[in-house]
DNA sequence: GTTATGACTTTGT
DNA sequence: GACAAAGCCATAA
């Protein structure tokens, strides 16, 4: 039934999380699964991102979406199969002011320390979302664990 | 209609 | 600390 409808609500959910990312901030698919409310299946995020639509009429958009600025948990951008891709998508973070460094094995990691990773706390919004629920956080440098 | 793959993460050894 | 395996939903063949 509204699995149809779930479906989507799931996918303007990923999308609506990813606008609310800030320029010059990055998150993960995990951050992102979790902020929908679905912290067990970032896999489903990261489809929803590839069936992101083009069509600027859309809701969601690739240019309105900057699913670019989604990594995965390694801090390095999504190899994806096709490291143009990839590559691609580390050009318009650098672009966006992220800095990225090119692994010797064309791994694209994304160095945190210089603009901060986004937070990671549950607005505990839903659906609108978008809230500025600025938690704040600690951005201060060197905040991850390790 | 069924099988296989994928832009990942988490847990276990 | 590092490597390996399992799980989820949707699209494609």
């Amino acid at each position: 039934m509204a699995r149809s409808e779930e479906a989507e609500n799931f996918f303007h959910a990923v999308y609506s999380a990813v606008q609310e990312i800030p320029p010059g901030k990055v998150t993960s698919y995990g951050h992102i699964a979790k902020l929908i409310g679905t912290p067990e299946r970032p896999r489903q995020v990261g489809i929803c991102l590839k069936h992101l639509p083009v069509d600027t009429t859309e809701r969601f958009h690739h240019d309105n979406v900057p699913w670019q600025r989604v990594i995965n948990a390694k801090g390095a951008v999504s190899p994806r199969s096709q490291p143009a891709g990839a590559r691609n998508q580390a050009a318009a973070l650098e672009a966006e002011g992220v800095t990225v460094t090119t692994g010797a094995l064309g791994e694209l990691m994304v160095d945190f320390g210089e603009f901060g990773w986004f937070p990671r706390v549950l607005p505990s919004e839903e659906g609108q979302g978008l809230g500025d629920s600025d938690e704040d956080g600690e951005e201060g440098s060197g905040e991850d664990e390790s």
